[in-house]
RNA sequence: GGGCUUGUGGUCUAGUGGCUAUGACGUCUGCUUCACAGGCAGGAUAUCAAGGGUUCGAUUCCCUUCAGGCCCACCA
């Protein structure tokens, strides 16, 4: 009998090691530039460095390395580039927790002395994960080529993004003003909509007495914010409501501060709420920023941007807000103003990042504008292909809340600096010249230009962008945009896979500030996906401690079973899926068995193709033929789930127990089949086997770059994927040959045999007139008769 | 408050206006030295969330309710 070739009785994840540091090394899907095939580009999500990646993450990018090893064996260049975000918030969170340091407070170039030190350990734990997932981005290392890592707090980066900025302006899209934002007193910073979140903190609701002028008669008003009575402006109640109308056209008069305010029917004022009739003060949130626009009320500004109170607040000032509420209560209920205390959940907008209650400050700031470009956004939006479908109606909604324009100015340290000057002499700003495209840090440097006015008097400027303002031109980084005629060559970037958290920031703000800059959609694609949760369906995150690194399962599994597991889970643009561990050692079944069938085909010579094929090799020929039909259009859809869940049930259902058995004795042949019938057995094994490994290849990069080399010599990664051929004429179905299977090993295990004992005779359909020898021989029959 | 979405054997899932509702894990019985015990064969387990409607026929479409998830807005 044959040896076979293979001599391991299973896949183990050692055999991953040599395979994933070769491709490290040599980076065999390098971005060829000079290529002559159709560029497919990949805006992949630059992951932030400061914590490593959990699982749910890696198994994205996974997800992304299938659609890049697909689009290479279907004769694209690939560019699959890594990229690093290093810039923003985080950073500096980590560095003043790490150095307990406030980094507002010591000197700027020791601010980012702290964040480098954070920076220098923070970047290789993640990057480790992905070349044990064995993902093939184009390249490990930074450099200037075109597909290499890019990180971007990089001088090559920021001076892109500050090159950005300078176009902008001067097609007049950016613009400062100042204007009532949201500002974080933790971050010490304005910031967009886009990153305030809400959440219930336990507040009190204060029940004050008001008075009226006119009458002299005391109204009850309820408030969460009393600090803030200093900057009343109106008093107002709903034109409704029966019990205030009389006040209509009357004046209030404020507890403590004496200020004299108009009270007005409003329809703002919600009968059912409190008592009826409410302060309006500049601001307790944005509505009331609202309010005062469209009622052209003086805005009085109360709360600094240390979150500290100025002096509008009279006796209150220099406390912050919290000890300005408990202060002014106190006040309050001296003077007998306070009617009663009620505690309240109060829906608090809060900072994404530092989760510290919002205030609403009037700063300086720098503006990109958004307003007016919602149509040309939707129609954007209806260019781009989604998958899944759904996922476009995320960013619809977030273009129809979108309200004001975008915030780009930050006041931090660790991030892009704003690259102008201010002129002393005459006050305008400065901007060093489009070209080069060069780094610049206005806070230390010389401005390389003087001003129009002739002044070289200038200041630089301080503030930073908002990382989002760096991170929405990925796709022309990655592409070279400005820098060489390839973006032009090969826009748009094919294809944006992200999650859909960051549809309405990254996503969003990408589309914009592209078709600002170059007029026109950046991406053919976008690909949606959603979340990994952990075993009990719930969220990963931090604070609940259920994270799960991806170490724990590569080492334990290794990464093929995880990569396996994370095709045939489900279809995450549809929903979440969870993280098991017996689920993902249950994918090692399946690479054992894809291993056991090539070890068993690889005890045989790999013919060449006979001149005559025997009918059952016809059979699973066209059932392959099939497969790769569906597979082909399902992978064209970035849909690795459905195809790997078909080929999977291939191997085990049809190919294994069906054919493999079937065809098993004329493959071993000990004489009773012909020469060419044994050939055409052969001939097909190999066939099956080298069209599965290659349908599997994008999925299973190792295990089948392994076999198809052991075996064929050949790198599977630079085959053609392969494509469905006619079908050849045969005269059984294959649900008509699996129940036949299965009824005559029922008959012999109703029968207490085993399935390899003899049988005397056998009544079959005569469809299968043609496979007899192969069916006498497999189930050892003595005689078939035909119905 | 507005919008979206989900509910299928013990668990997790596929799917469809019409044959006996898919598969996996688990479970039970038997087999198995010749590719694979991480294997093979065969069982059992589901009022397809509840109620109503459209229909000859609904798990699928519509409405209501219940339960979960997500997003947005917002509460003086």
């Amino acid at each position: 009998m044959a040896e076979p070739k293979i001599k391991e009785k299973k896949w183990k994840k050692e055999l991953e090691e040599p395979i994933y540091t070769s491709w490290k090394k040599k980076e065999p899907y390098f971005f060829n530039e000079k290529s002559k095939k159709t560029v497919y580009s990949i805006d992949t999500p630059p992951p932030y460095v400061n914590t490593p990646v959990h699982i749910g993450q890696v198994t994205t990018y996974v997800l992304m390395d299938m659609f890049a090893r697909y689009k290479r064996m279907t004769g694209h260049e690939v560019l699959f580039p890594l990229g690093l975000d290093r810039n923003g918030l985080p950073i500096e969170m980590a560095a003043e927790k790490e150095f307990k340091v406030r980094l507002t407070e010591v000197p700027r170039k020791k601010a980012i002395e702290y964040c480098h030190k954070i920076l220098e350990k923070a970047t290789l734990a993640s990057v480790d994960s992905f070349v044990k997932c064995g993902i093939g981005f184009n390249s490990w290392k930074k450099g200037e080529y075109i597909g290499t890592v890019y990180e971007t707090d990089s001088a090559k980066y920021r001076s892109l993004t500050q090159h950005t900025f300078i176009k902008m302006w001067k097609k007049g899209l950016i613009y400062e003003d100042e204007r009532v934002n949201n500002y974080c007193p933790g971050c010490k910073t304005t910031i967009a909509d886009a990153e305030v979140i809400y959440t219930d903190l336990p507040g009190k609701f204060h029940d004050i007495k008001f008075k009226v002028k006119e009458t002299g008669e005391n109204i009850i008003i309820g408030t969460t914010r009393p600090e803030l009575i200093c900057t009343l402006g109106m008093i107002i109640f709903n034109p409704a409501d029966e019990r205030y109308k009389h006040l209509a056209g009357k004046t209030a008069i404020s507890p403590i501060f004496e200020k004299e305010v108009p009270i007005k029917a409003h329809p703002y004022a919600d009968m059912e709420k409190g008592t009826g009739i409410m302060m309006m003060c500049s601001f307790g949130d944005l509505t009331d920023i609202r309010f005062f626009r469209e009622e052209n009320l003086p805005e009085i500004v109360a709360i600094d941007k240390d979150g500290k109170m100025n002096e509008h607040a009279g006796f209150l000032k220099g406390l912050t807000v919290k000890e300005a509420r408990k202060k002014i209560v106190e006040e309050l209920e001296k003077k007998k103003l306070l009617v009663k205390q009620t505690p309240c959940q109060h829906r608090t907008p809060i900072c994404e990042r530092s989760k510290d209650p919002i205030e609403f400050i009037a700063m300086p700031e720098f503006y990109v504008k958004q307003l007016n470009f919602k149509t040309d956004m939707k129609k954007l939006a209806k260019k781009l292909n989604f998958y899944d479908k759904k996922s476009k109606q995320i960013l619809l909604d977030w273009m129809d809340s979108v309200k004001i324009d975008w915030p780009i100015s930050r006041r931090r340290f660790y991030a892009t600096e704003i690259p102008i000057w201010h002129c002393k002499k005459c006050g305008k700003v400065v901007l060093p010249p489009e070209k080069p495209i060069k780094y610049y840090q206005p806070w230390k440097e010389k401005c390389p230009v003087k001003c129009k006015c002739g002044s070289t008097d200038l200041i630089g400027e301080t503030r930073v962008f908002d990382t989002w303002f760096d991170s929405s031109i990925t796709p022309l980084n990655i592409m070279n945009w400005a820098r060489s005629k390839f973006y032009d060559k090969n826009k748009p970037c094919t294809l944006r896979p992200q999650g859909k958290e960051i549809v309405r920031t990254w996503l969003y703000y990408t589309l914009l500030k592209c078709y600002q800059l170059t007029g026109d959609c950046v991406f053919n694609d976008v690909w949606v996906n959603y979340h990994i949760v952990d075993e009990k369906g719930k969220k990963m995150s931090k604070s609940q401690g259920n994270i799960i690194d991806p170490k724990e399962i590569l080492d334990k599994f290794g990464a093929e079973p995880f990569r396996l597991w994370s095709a045939v889970e489900g279809n995450i643009t549809k929903t979440d899926f969870r993280c098991s561990f017996d689920r993902i050692e249950g994918a090692c079944k399946t690479l054992t068995k894809l291993w056991n069938v090539a070890r068993f085909i690889s005890m045989f010579p790999n013919a060449k193709k006979p001149t005559k094929l025997c009918e059952l090799d016809k059979w699973i020929i066209n059932e392959i033929n099939d497969l790769i039909k569906t597979s082909t259009e399902a992978y064209e859809k970035y849909d690795v789930h459905n195809p790997v869940i078909k080929i999977k049930h291939f191997l085990w259902e049809t190919f294994a127990s069906h054919y493999l058995e079937l065809v098993k004795n004329r493959a071993y042949n000990d004489d009773k089949f012909s020469k060419e019938e044994e050939k055409s057995a052969h001939y097909t094994l190999h066939y099956a086997l080298q069209r599965i490994l290659e349908l599997l290849a994008p999925v299973l990069p190792m295990i089948t770059h392994k076999l198809y080399s052991d075996l064929y010599g050949k790198e599977i990664h630079s085959q053609e994927f392969p494509k469905a051929e006619k079908k050849l004429k045969i005269e059984f179905t294959t649900a008509a040959l699996i129940s036949l299977n299965q009824a005559i090993w029922k008959v012999k295990k109703d029968a207490g045999k085993s399935l390899r004992d003899e049988k005397d005779s056998f009544e079959i359909n005569k469809q299968f007139k043609k496979i007899e020898k192969d069916m006498m021989a497999t189930h050892n029959l003595k005689e078939i008769k035909y119905n």
